[in-house]
DNA sequence: AATGAATGAGGATTCATTCAT
DNA sequence: GATGAATGAATCCTCATTCAT
């Protein structure tokens, strides 16, 4: 009945909610399989230790995506920015993204593609806007630096505090600081 | 030849450094006791379970002080707050604080009264500054916010991001754009 | 492209290099297929159980031959047995039917048919150059015994130990012993 | 009731047996527990891996012993070497030595130093024998190793053939084609 | 005949926790 | 208090074997 992918999509499926929700540690290669409706050892059939099983999903389901912002008003790129995050992952994903960094070096290569990714733009963004390179170096790079922190960990404050922020305003915060 | 409380902190202290490292999950109460220098039974002699390691690290070795700024520019006020951070705890716990949120409750919540205390701080010491409440409370909060989540994480960008952000130039910035 | 014997002959090939090297149970049906660069399912074709890979292997790769050796020299005659072992089998099926022997009575069967052959015709050559019957009977199977196990077990001393016996000398050694 | 060493001691009694009897791939480690009548996980207490078990047999359970013949008839002499074995081992134990000579180093290494010891008395107690030197040394070497040969697979003949070797008549018959 | 996904029993190993001394 | 042997549930992983296609 299934399609050969389609059990594997379904494990796959299963450790995203369960390494969100408990972690990566805390969940039994054999929760991952119920949940997924699969025998115990199909999961080891396509992940032959269960770090595969996080390497996948990481591999597979995040993808940090190169692109330049078109120049203009430099609040409205950062609030660009901010909604087209340059990360092709479901909440979960940048759950596990964070939570899980320590485990395995491919999750903190991932992180660090996308901070590196998050600043380059909000810097480019940002010299967009300013005239001829004027103005501080070390102002602008703490600045994208600023809102790369605050996107990158939007997630993760709200999670761990219940407190939300809102990238606008911050957007325009930081253009008001550089541009006045 | 030891004071009793002597061993007791030799174990806190093994753990602080093995859970900063390896994280709780990944660290047997069998390497506390190795690293610590004391027998397995003597951890479960003052830890009667392993989680109450964790909870007493938090409890005693992290904590949130309640303070108020004093008033005067608010560069330099933020600047002060980020200097001396309302957390009392090495950077080991600092980690710890961070990787192990979602691994027990008093965990959470030290995390949660930190950064309650850090946005109340960051937005009294705006508050101070601007005459009378005039301004909008919204960029207000959003600066406060901001500057609480660039001090919350900047060890945990550092850690996975190697990228280092200067406090003072973000401190500077939110001045500048709320003040001019 | 491949003739269905060629893969059956493939696995056998795949299985004597595993076995010899590793070891019946500690070579998995798997290695047998990659190995012999056949997909999985088709081992189970060709044998149905693991363990006739092993049977399959003795029965068609190891040969115990019967023949009468011709009358004369006695220490010409073993040294003639020592060279044309009679039996039929790479070195690896060699180091296989010892290491295996109690894995399957089929195996343990080969070698004590080798065994018997071995004795029994060391005794008839020396037999034949025994003038009527003449001499001691135990002395004469002890001779018998102790040149097969030495052919025997040759294979397996030098393997363990890195000592090579001469069979030759040992053979002349043995009819010096009997005839003087 | 049991001293501490007791059950580590009927752990190793029970991976004797069973060792000797199906192999030590056959066998499980659970199964060693149930036969020592201890929990699964005190196997793991006193032997952190299941290798560790077969290597402390080893150790423990078979000793090669030095020691030089007394001078005298030869025949003697590799009669007592035959009966005074410089092995201190059960039997089980020797059937494990050859079982698993492949299985790990030190049981490889303990049959080599029991071969080399067996070929050592033999050879010196066939040397003090001979006047002088005198003799055709290759024919010694040989004579020495067939006797280590015969003592060393006297238990491994008898339990794949069901045919026993008599060391007596073989000492004999080294004696007699030697010294006449 | 050929294939590789699917299955699940079994096995080594880990580890928090207990407890007798 | 202090200790390390004892316990067994839990977990990762292996692998022979089946089976639908």
């Amino acid at each position: 009945m299934d399609s050969p992918s389609d059990a594997r999509s379904r494990i796959l499926d299963a450790a995203e909610e369960l390494f969100a929700g408990g972690g990566y540690d805390a969940t039994p290669t054999a929760r991952i399989a119920a949940v997924a409706g699969v025998p115990k050892g199909l999961v080891f059939h396509y992940f032959p230790r269960k770090i595969d099983v996080l390497v996948s999903l990481v591999d597979e389901r995040t993808l940090v995506t190169e692109e330049d912002p078109e120049p203009g008003d430099p609040a409205r790129a950062l609030s660009t920015l901010a909604r087209r995050l340059p990360l092709t992952a479901s909440p979960s994903m940048r759950r596990i993204l964070f939570r899980e960094a320590d485990t395995h070096r491919s999750v903190k290569d991932r992180i660090h593609g996308l901070n590196s990714e998050l600043i380059r733009r909000a810097r480019f963004a940002l010299e967009l806007a300013l005239p001829g390179g004027r103005g501080d170096a070390a102002r602008l790079e703490a600045a994208a630096a600023t809102f790369a922190a605050v996107l990158l960990y939007q997630e993760s404050i709200a999670h761990l505090t219940g407190h939300t922020i809102d990238a606008d305003v911050v957007a325009d915060l930081i253009a008001t600081a550089l541009f006045g």
